[in-house]
DNA sequence: TGCCTTAATGACACATATGTCATTAACGGG
DNA sequence: CCCGTTAATGACATATGTGTCATTAAGGCA
């Protein structure tokens, strides 16, 4: 497209070609899908070579399994593993731990590998392994340890220990998907979705018996 | 990989074709993804040349979009568009529509489509609309028809009709994207899984207050 | 300053995909 | 039964992608 005339100076800078390939990766992944990505186009982005790439990653399967760590570890330095979570109220904790979720799972590179993941898990078992080893399981552990506090401190109701503790956050996943597919002409309002949520955890949809 | 060595003598059937190939193309696109499976493997999936896909579909785009809409009519069909549920028992109403909408999400092809969906949907609005008017706003509608009867004869909180309506389904498409992605190294217990989603709906997860 | 290590590059050989078109042969109607 | 319509095919021209390797030049060190 732009004709980009100025050849600038090549540059030798081993260190940051690894986390500058990733990023350009990421955004070719994010606009065309992995696997209608080139390593060409990722190159083009990333102001160098192609052969350049090759020096760093041996194929595009290696680059997005690193890219793939390598964000997810990011995700999990800034929520800071284990968060404190307020401990009296419980509605006051899940709607903390939530909203958490929510902003981390739409914004930043989460939904990217998300799609990828699902587009790709199933001939990558590589990627839905880290991800089910590194988010999956211990958003699960968390929220187990608070199921359990609940229940013990007579908030919560014994039946719910034998849930598939999936069904708690599944709406978190349903918004995230959302943003990706259908926000373009059907947009997604959050902060009622959201209430909606809480709303339906705290007392689900029936009125008391 | 087969040598398939009796070059069977070629046959003319303009009428089988769309959907032979069709049904090839999604096969095909379950196994690799859409954008990486070729016109080719798909024609030797149908046992037809190449070219002869071409005859019958232009490109890739359309043959994908009109997979998408034969399948979706063929669910609707299966399913008989707004099934007549329960009239009394709320707590029946819910569970038989959810098992109704869990069977016919995870069986069939509406798996595939759906991960097509959310790997090329950002970049194939065609798909994302489609799935959208057919599929989700008329759940959505069904859904808001229940909410509202259940509110009426007093059965669901009034607060209820404020939900958006995606998160009383959304443990659903939790269900469908981790028998896609997960299920080979952690499956997932449906029954239970069923129980729980069907409970967190009623009861919600905290004691009355 | 000039040299040397090695990061970066461009070109090569190969592979795979696409869409078109002239040619072939299936098969139903006369 | 054979003959004409046309569904089906194989080959062609083109495009795009991959991975490798000999060559080039950036830039730190002597």
């Amino acid at each position: 497209m732009r004709p980009d005339l100025p050849p600038l100076k090549r540059q030798r800078r081993k260190d940051l070609r690894p986390e500058e390939i990733i990023s350009a990766a990421l955004l070719e992944f994010h606009e065309k899908g992995y696997a209608a990505t080139s390593m060409g186009s990722i190159a083009a982005r990333a102001k160098i070579a192609r052969s350049t790439v090759y020096l760093y990653f041996p194929d595009k399967e290696a680059l997005i399994r690193q890219a793939f760590e390598d964000r997810i570890a990011a995700i999990f330095d800034r929520v800071q593993v284990d968060p404190v979570m307020p401990d009296g109220d419980f509605e006051q904790v899940f709607r903390a731990m939530l909203t958490l979720i929510y902003t981390e799972m739409v914004g930043s590179d989460a939904v990217v590998l998300l799609r990828i993941l699902i587009a790709e898990g199933a001939r990558m078992p590589a990627l839905a392994q880290v991800y089910h080893e590194t988010v999956l399981s211990r958003v699960d552990a968390i929220l187990g340890r608070m199921v359990a506090n609940g229940i013990r401190s007579g908030d919560l109701r014994p039946e719910v220990a034998a849930f598939d503790r999936k069904i708690i956050v599944a709406p978190v996943l349903v918004a995230a998907v959302w943003r990706l597919t259908f926000d373009a002409f059907d947009p997604l309002d959050m902060p009622r979705y959201i209430d909606g949520h809480v709303d339906l955890l705290t007392k689900g949809l029936f009125v008391r018996p």
